[in-house]
DNA sequence: AAATATTACTTGATTACTCAAATATATCTC
DNA sequence: GAGATATATTTGAGTAATCAAGTAATATTT
């Protein structure tokens, strides 16, 4: 009928339906799954700061939905906006220190609902994905 | 920093927003990724037909998010309504000749993405998610 | 150094969802 | 069999993204 490429993909989606409702509860942090992924990556990066087309790169969306999604982060003073010297095309994102204490507070939740998620995981060496994907909820067929 | 499994639904997440995107090209049968999805499971249901509530289970999205999807579908005759005799809260989907028709020309389409993203995978037997999950961009770290 | 192409970013319009609450029906409990 | 609870679905309001097109600056070609 279909071939197992195609159903694993169509699982990677629905797990990571079901995963990002999960995460709701970062929401308590004022935060969005993505908002706390832009945040680890400014927190690692060196200087703490990243142009916006690799900060897309890395988040895996496009430009414009990093646009899109800093907008609000300015607002709440998490992120500022940065520009450089030598390309006036370019701005960096820099993560203030409310946006490092925010992550700081987030990442206990964040870290407590993926514990959560893959509790069953235990000391188990890594199975193949479409066994994990099946215990995550990833069971069309 | 930040642990193991967190790390992993992180890269669960990017992988599905870059895969998502690539299944772009099923917007030339006039579908998302998720009606695809639905057309599947209904094409693959006894008479083709699935309480919505099932159905949202099954793609792991919300009833609500599934009510949505549907309406349009709906209007494009590609699954039509039903009644459940002996409980009236229940509405059936079920998918129309037409329905399985864009069904099995989009399948073309997605089988060819689905191939593409993954043909790296070759012969070799499954791998560990994670390397799996690198390959396809999921390098957040 | 002028013309062209490329890059970084933003914006307008749209889609695909979410949650919380509402509605309607069915099922349980006393 | 009345009242309380549970289930299936829809709706209102909002969020998180998309693409295509636009702007502005830099880099490349001629």
């Amino acid at each position: 009928m279909i071939s197992e490429d195609l159903l694993l993909l169509m699982n990677i989606a629905k797990v990571q339906a079901i995963v990002s409702r999960k995460f709701d509860s970062l929401s308590a942090h004022g935060l969005g799954v993505s908002d706390f992924v832009i945040l680890y990556l400014l927190h690692n990066a060196p200087e703490f700061r990243m142009r916006r087309i690799d900060l897309a790169d890395k988040i895996g969306l496009t430009a414009s939905g990093v646009t899109r999604l800093l907008g609000p982060m300015e607002k709440t003073g998490l992120v500022t906006r940065e520009a450089n010297e030598r390309d006036a095309r370019v701005s960096y994102v820099v993560i203030t220190s409310t946006g490092k204490k925010i992550f700081q507070e987030a990442k206990v939740t964040a870290e407590r609902v993926a514990k959560d998620i893959l509790s069953f995981k235990k000391n188990k060496s890594l199975r193949a994905i479409s066994e994990l994907l099946q215990e995550l909820g990833g069971n069309i067929q």
